[in-house]
DNA sequence: TCTGGGGTCCTAGGACCC
DNA sequence: TCTGGGGTCCTAGGACCC
């Protein structure tokens, strides 16, 4: 049996904790930039305000509603999630976190006990403990369990709680629940799927596996074995991360190699900065540029990777190979919208592959360099010492609705009278 | 004027080997 | 006129997730 517990509205109930007065009022989170909706309240649901909607063509009419709107604000989305997952630790022994809201509890070895009580009890205690909500579906494949939480929020005479008993059930349900909304059934396939007269997941958990493998994949047969009840997808350990981003899009449009290379220059240093945070090193490095996918007329958009002879975290040895792939792919005269590095070939620092003619892993001074750097920075504040080449201002973005990071930072603490 | 950021997995096809 | 069979490794791109 597997249990998944996903936080109701999760960035809005975040903002709504700490303005209690905003109880029963719509509210949306907006993306970085302020650029579309990431995340709606139930009130903002209900008021037609789609999911990725750009902000600027909704702003009037949330206005007119009375929408509250939010820049997100990852530091305190991040650390209310710690403290909701520390606490389903101490619930359920076998825990994969599988994003920010959402986990999933093997429940092998609940079997002497009342799960819908159980889920009871656990839903009650994450929300006297964090203030948030969640809601929890149990059944034998996570497929299913996904399915079943989907029903524990949509169904307000289930607590917030539902478990796939039988068969009958899981048809019932199955048939209700349209193709593109099971786990794993994206927007292509769902169309393609529904040519193909499979509408439901019911139909979905009927189709020929054989054919289903031919035409989509052994992903998406694994799918159709976990809708009929055959468990393919387990609780797994955090695998270590292979790679690692940092992209951002711009506010204003970007056009001069030095402004470009220099936000780029600031990526690669933060990037870098997560890698040593992880005890990580990395092998090769990409950098990507790119116009606006929607304005009109000729676009550009390209990419290079780099590889290095030996596995690094230094950022200076980085932002030497960044810069080296910006200036072959850079082209003057056109306004760019979007830029990101990617980190690839990530390993622990421990366990690095060591190259035939070096004897020693990466440079000991340079490692006591960024060592000294990440210490400075830890206790004096980011970006006191930096490189020459980022700019001083890592990325701009719009962020006009950002609330405080009650949580995380001292100043930002609420006062209580 | 304005459309996010950060990930994973699988497959096809090319380059290469004997 | 005729040109094998069996493999590995890597990368790019496409699908998916939240």
């Amino acid at each position: 049996m597997f249990a998944l517990v996903d936080c109701n509205n999760f960035y809005a109930s975040c903002e709504r904790l700490f303005r209690p007065e905003l109880e029963g009022q719509p509210i949306v989170v907006l993306s970085n930039n302020d650029g579309c909706v990431i995340a709606r309240s139930n009130e903002a649901k209900a008021l037609g305000i789609p999911m990725g909607a750009p902000e600027f063509k909704y702003r009037k009419q949330m206005q007119a509603q009375g929408v509250h709107v939010f820049s997100s604000n990852f530091p305190l989305y991040g650390d209310l999630s710690a403290r909701v997952m520390s606490v389903l630790e101490k619930l359920s022994p076998d825990l994969e976190i599988y994003s920010i809201d959402e986990a999933f509890a093997d429940m092998r070895g609940f079997n002497h006990y009342d799960l819908y009580l159980h889920g009871l009890k656990v839903r009650r205690i994450v929300r006297q403990w964090t203030g948030i909500p969640v809601s929890i579906g149990m059944a034998s494949t996570k497929t299913l369990s996904k399915i079943a939480n989907h029903v524990a929020k949509k169904t307000p005479r289930t607590n917030g709680v539902f478990i796939f008993e039988n068969q009958t059930q899981i048809d019932n349900v199955l048939k209700k629940i349209e193709i593109g909304d099971v786990w794993g059934v994206g927007r292509k396939w769902s169309d393609s799927l529904k040519n193909n007269g499979i509408i439901s997941a019911h139909d979905l958990a009927q189709a020929d596996e054989n054919w289903i493998r031919r035409k989509y994949s052994v992903v998406m047969q694994r799918t159709v074995q976990e809708l009929k009840g055959k468990s393919c997808i387990s609780i797994e350990d955090l695998p270590e991360k292979k790679q690692l981003l940092v992209s951002r899009s711009f506010r204003e449009r970007v056009t001069s190699f030095q402004h470009l290379r220099s936000l780029l220059m600031g990526y690669i240093s933060r990037a870098c900065e997560k890698l040593r945070r992880q005890g990580s090193v990395a092998k090769s490095i990409s950098l990507f540029i790119r116009t606006s996918p929607f304005s009109e007329g000729a676009g550009y958009s390209n990419s290079m990777s780099i590889s290095l002879n030996q596995y690094t975290a230094d950022t200076s040895t980085l932002i030497k190979a960044g810069a080296y792939a910006l200036e072959r792919i850079f082209k003057p005269d056109y306004e760019y919208q979007k830029a990101g590095i990617m980190l690839l070939d990530i390993v622990p620092d421990h366990f690095q592959q060591l190259c035939l003619f070096q004897a020693e892993k990466y440079n000991d001074a340079a490692r006591k360099r960024m060592k000294l750097l990440d210490h400075i920075n830890a206790k004096y504040g980011k970006q006191t010492l930096r490189f020459a080449a980022e700019s001083k201002k890592r990325w701009y973005m719009h962020q006009d609705h950002l609330s405080p990071a009650y949580t995380t930072r001292w100043e930002d603490l609420l006062v209580v009278r």
